[in-house]
DNA sequence: TATTGACATTAGAAGAATTTATGGTAAGCT
DNA sequence: AGCTTACCATAAATTCTTCTAATGTCAATA
């Protein structure tokens, strides 16, 4: 039995779909059918009932599910305890990461490898998503951090969770309150939006026109922290990943309220080139940041004490940084 | 990384030998080094120091052997919650097992195991170590216990644990006494032995002319339970595995020391043809054998309060059935 | 009913694991 | 020391797997 087996079908498990838990582990959907067919084959047991839209497990296949993730677990805080009780994680790792992950995501995750790995030497670059392709294309990066992954045959996409997209609006608007709220109500309203040229704004476009919302987009910017000084400063409402703005919710200075229904989401992502191999301890970075790590373990509990860690994984991605005019989106 | 290659360096680190830990899988010693180094070479860290003679573990070593010895414990115990909650292990296994492995070692594994699949048929037939090549190699056996495995192209070698070979005397005997012996003080006296086509009758002669004892065969028979009974009745001394008489030695039947210096052992194991599959429930007694099974599983400890359930593993294989004439072996 | 999205299946290519055969080295023996 | 034995590494050839790409099929939905 293949190791990288059993997380493909957690991870196809956990995501409800054959497709996004092969994205998940870098593979094509071909290869995470296989692969757990290969594992029903194994046990002798159907583990995933596929005759239903979105797939369901089993009852073998739950607990097999709850299992194998917890196996999983321990056996990568094993390779992660050996590495460090050796000494092994040690150099330097540099990621490039759009602005919101490098800004919202990654800073507690980042204290954590440095506070495990002191030897490490972590640089974060955090830069338009055009800007991290690049980077990571060019060598310049061991790998990026991205949302609405791109395609792109020298590099291999492992996605990693997804950012809730929340209406942001300021604490005097018509639409504050709480609770959840129906996305045709923002009808006619004014926005703050993401570039034309940025797959989060497409997307937002999409969802808001799917459910017949028009709204009119009066500035533009490439960037997440731009568009919530515009929010608050009363230019619009803005439809931004859930992490970007919890501390603005925290503070009140902005109105975050969830939008009803099916979640819309912003996927992220990690890329690297698919030909080189990562480095050890940017492997254990991205492990880190794919939730492969037990933070809970129950090993000698050494040296963390006083800081608060994160419970949930890894990276997301924002876009930014320019200001552009008005318009009207047809939604 | 392959489940398979975690278990290879398990048993070679337990069994501090790659070519023993190889043929406890059922594989060439050149496979278990090769899944090894493959190991090491994911981990980038030297688990294994070979320029030793019985090779020595690492400090890396150390904690990756024990990390994995629960993370494949965890996992084959999920296999067999799976399996056991989908109602999987029913059918018919039919073992075959020489005396003594049948007689001491099985019980209270062939127990535990109907006791955990009351659905599964549990057959064991004890017999001449001939007749259970026989059985498995013509296919009226899943699978087969023996001692000192003979190869043979269409067998699979599944080496299991091996048992303390132990001198046997009565009571009375002048070598009577506790702590271990010296081989060579049994120099000239009776002993009652094994067939001499038996290979634990080989085994055991080489044993002895090794270190300078020579003694003299009065009685031959080909399974313990008559070499017992002759010894308690005075026919001589006796060399035999410790599982074999521990139940006589408790009682006082019997005298039971044992010897000096390197472990002279009884090697045991499962064999079974190699085209052919295990079923399902075959399989899982195979891993009950083979210790795979979490008995100090933290699972809901369902039904088995009352009974006291080996710590140690699993077959081990005696030779038995005629009894022939008088002899000297020049030891 | 046609469409869309999602999973299965197939074939061929790439890659990995295993065996066989061989060579080198540590331990123990003479 | 020199020999012997046991043991592990390595190379080469073979066999098995696993992957991707292309295509087929089916459930959910408009």
């Amino acid at each position: 039995m293949h190791l990288q087996a059993l997380r493909v079908f957690c991870d196809v498990a956990q995501a409800r779909s054959f497709s996004r838990g092969a994205s998940s582990n870098g593979i094509t959907q071909s290869a995470a059918s296989q692969a757990v067919h290969q594992v029903e084959k194994h046990l002798a047991i159907r583990l995933i009932d596929r005759s239903t839209r979105p797939l369901t497990l089993t009852t073998a296949g739950r607990a097999f599910y709850e299992g194998c993730k917890a196996v999983l677990k321990r056996y990568d805080a094993l390779e992660e305890q050996v590495r460090v009780l050796h000494g092994e994680v040690e150099g330097t790792v540099r990621v490039a990461a759009i602005y919101s992950v490098g800004l919202h995501h990654l800073p507690p995750l980042a204290d954590q490898f440095r506070r495990e790995h002191p030897k490490a030497d972590l640089h974060i670059d955090c830069r338009h998503p055009d800007r991290v392709y690049e980077a990571v294309l060019a060598d310049e990066a061991d790998f990026g951090l991205v949302s609405y992954p791109r395609h792109d045959r020298h590099l291999v996409i492992l996605e990693s969770h997804d950012d809730e997209m929340v209406l942001v609006c300021p604490p005097e608007h018509a639409l504050r309150g709480t609770g959840s709220l129906a996305p045709m109500r923002l009808n006619g309203q004014r926005f703050v939006a993401f570039d034309r040229d940025l797959a989060i704004r497409r997307a937002t476009d999409r969802y808001l026109r799917a459910r017949g919302a028009s709204v009119r987009v009066t500035l533009e910017f490439d960037n997440t922290e731009s568009i919530k000084q515009a929010v608050s400063r009363g230019a619009g409402l803005a439809i931004l990943p859930e992490p970007t703005v919890r501390t603005e919710a925290e503070r009140g200075i902005l109105i975050v309220r969830p939008l009803d229904g099916d979640g819309f989401v912003r996927p992220l992502a990690i890329i690297h080139r698919r030909s080189k191999h990562l480095t050890r301890p940017a492997a254990s970075f991205v492990a880190l940041l794919l939730g492969r790590t037990d933070e809970t373990t129950d090993l000698p509990a050494s040296d963390l004490e006083a800081s608060a860690i994160p419970a949930d994984a890894c990276p997301n991605q924002g876009d930014e940084a320019v200001c552009n005019s008005e318009e009207t989106v047809k939604s």
